[in-house]
DNA sequence: AAATATAGTCAAGCTGCTTGACCATTTACG
DNA sequence: CGTAAATGGTCAAGCAGCTTGACTATATTT
């Protein structure tokens, strides 16, 4: 492979997740939430269980002050609250609020619309395959601006 | 396809391609050069014939401003000169220094590498399979952080 | 029990971007 | 033609989101 297809293909990437993050949050707003980009992936890590503002800082790959100034905003429009953690009287365990599972589900849903438009192209089972291949490439590194 | 699927696919995208312009980034300051992510893909665009401020903006999707400023930096720094544009007195064309294409070069060397890694977990034909799905997904998009 | 590590916050500062205003030139059109 | 509108570029100011540094409170180690 010639190093300049791997610079190619280091912008088409790029350029298909740029697109795709925008579609989502685009999505997400026509919904009538107000967010950013980063939140649907910070939802998505509280989701389950919650978090703390560490663990959030690690899977956004920011500073905890960073995540936690993030916590700070989508506590104060309602998506989230803090509360006291059950095993570690220092940490703060990090809750979606029912407003919070309804922007997850939102951002979900827009994720799958948005995808829908690559699947008309390549079809479902490409789509898979492309999944299948980046999991191999990028298991599980932080979810953060390409800069 | 089900939702939550297709969040899943992007935040491995956004892995993907954030991961991989690290690794590039990390490559072109090994090799010497003194540069911001976005560099090498402002010098691709600038590599062939040099290019407008305009045209510079609308390849990185920002704002004519932001583009200027991209090229005050590389200019200062040398890799780079602005010349007054042969067709268009308005306009300047921004062309490549010695430098410039040097770190051009380093940047596709390596993105090169980075992407090597991946032919090594998935095989050369795949990584092209991704490249080819990718391109029919996002063709030309403007390249800019995922937000 | 003393030392060290960890969770979280407050405060200040910086970087890269945006919006707004402006000049110089080119293009469109009456 | 000549004038209005569009376009390329820059200057200036402001801002959002992040960083580093300092600090408190609780937990862990020795």
């Amino acid at each position: 492979m010639q190093n300049s297809e791997a610079l190619a293909l280091a912008a088409t990437l790029l350029a298909a997740a740029g697109d795709l993050t925008q579609r989502i949050n685009d999505g997400v707003v026509a919904r009538g939430f107000e967010a950013r980009p980063a939140w649907g992936f910070a939802f998505a890590r509280l989701a389950p269980d919650g978090a703390t503002v560490t663990e959030l800082a690690g899977h956004l790959g920011v500073t905890k002050q960073a995540a936690s100034q993030l916590v700070d905003e989508i506590v104060r429009k309602g998506y989230a609250e803090r509360r006291p953690h059950p095993a570690d009287a220092r940490a703060r365990l990090v809750v979606l609020t029912e407003r919070g599972w309804a922007c997850t589900r939102a951002a979900e849903e827009a994720a799958a619309e948005a995808v829908r438009a690559w699947v008309d192209v390549l079809g479902e089972g490409e789509v898979r395959a492309l999944r299948e291949r980046l999991g191999r490439i990028a298991p599980y590194g932080p979810i953060r601006p390409a800069w």
